[in-house]
DNA sequence: CCTCCCACCGAACGATCGTTCGGTTGCGCG
DNA sequence: CGCGCAACCGAACGATCGTTCGGTGGGAGG
């Protein structure tokens, strides 16, 4: 049990000093100092830097996934799992920010075969994304379109969650649904019929 | 006239580098050789690596709000701008993809003061969004409200921009008038209503 | 009590980094 | 012609990097 805990901790250094500095610009030492342990310390639990990013990589990527996922399995129709993915993703964004940070701007300087392994993951996450927009569509769009479409989707998403402009993660569902508006009916929608709380 | 040649060789081999392995990846020895010079031959030219990123950037924003405004001065409607916007920094994308990442990517690595100097010109960038979203608004949006919106169709446009989809720099047309109609009317748009060629 | 091994460390290695220094060309201008 | 300066280069400096090696201490098992 302690020694997981000690893996859980270095694993959380990593990530803090990875976001904060950049992956090549964070040494090895900085997140052993960080992890209250010598370099050489380090070197006893993890095999090498680049293990050390896909440790932080796989465990946020696995978070998010299955924060989706139990989403998802609470919603019914189209709409309000679009709502989920989007709240999720904006949840995510503000709780963990230093990892939905890594797995924008870092996760391309893995070394294969690790960096397959977290293409991969983040695969998952844009075919659930592909997915809802396929049931959602109401023209017969192209697979292609479908694809562009999801990638605006999660551009506009990540656009906001990494920028520091809300804090709490109350913060999400109010603004979850602004998004969630402005994906379906666009920014000139006049607003009016909204019926709930 | 040959020595201004000479810099823009220089900068289009920094920008070639620095694209592809990053700002902090990119050795000055690489850039050099890119730029068929020696190491200290480069040093004739430019200052240090701070230097060379700056001049990436501030000739790849240049570029970029010049695009920008003179795209807007031909339009008239604030939709057309709108349309505008989208298509010059679509096309900017395809056509200077080097460029928009280091944009997106790279530009906080700067150091004080030029770090302020580009953060300036990317607000300005911002601010033509913002000003124009506030024109489009039909209902009295807030400032932060306008200011997310803009966050929102900027992190779009970077998410498709920067992704290899599209190859040719013809396809921004066409690509631009999707964005466009799903920004503005949403995904679940029938789309119908199509007016030009 | 002795032994062994796990957890951990200090110190070093070679590589590479950004930067600097001391030249050496060669061309323009007086 | 010859002087000077702009353009360029080879080589090195010190710092820092990821990684490795040879330990040491202490608690568990016999």
């Amino acid at each position: 049990m302690a020694i997981e805990d000690r893996y859980k901790g270095i694993v959380e250094a990593a990530r803090d000093v990875v976001a904060r500095r950049g992956y090549h610009q964070a040494s090895i030492r900085e997140i052993a100092r960080a992890a209250s342990l010598s370099l050489a310390g380090l070197y006893h639990y993890v095999g090498g830097k680049d293990e050390l990013l896909f440790l932080v990589l796989d465990r946020a990527l696995d978070t998010l996934l299955g924060a989706l996922d139990t989403a998802l399995a609470r919603a019914r129709t189209p709409e309000t799992k679009l709502l989920a993915l989007i709240q999720t993703h904006l949840d995510f964004g503000f709780r963990h920010a230093a990892d939905l940070k890594i797995i924008n701007r870092d996760w391309e300087l893995l070394e294969e075969p690790r960096r397959a392994e977290i293409a991969a993951k983040r695969g998952e996450y844009l075919q659930r994304g592909l997915a809802l927009l396929r049931e959602l569509d109401p023209r017969g769009r192209s697979g292609d379109e479908l694809l562009s479409a999801t990638n605006l989707l999660l551009g506009m998403l990540n656009g906001i969650a990494t920028r520091p402009f809300l804090r709490s993660s109350d913060d999400a569902r109010p603004l979850a649904g602004e998004v969630g508006a402005l994906f379906l009916y666009g920014f000139l929608e006049p607003v009016e019929a909204h019926h709930d709380a």
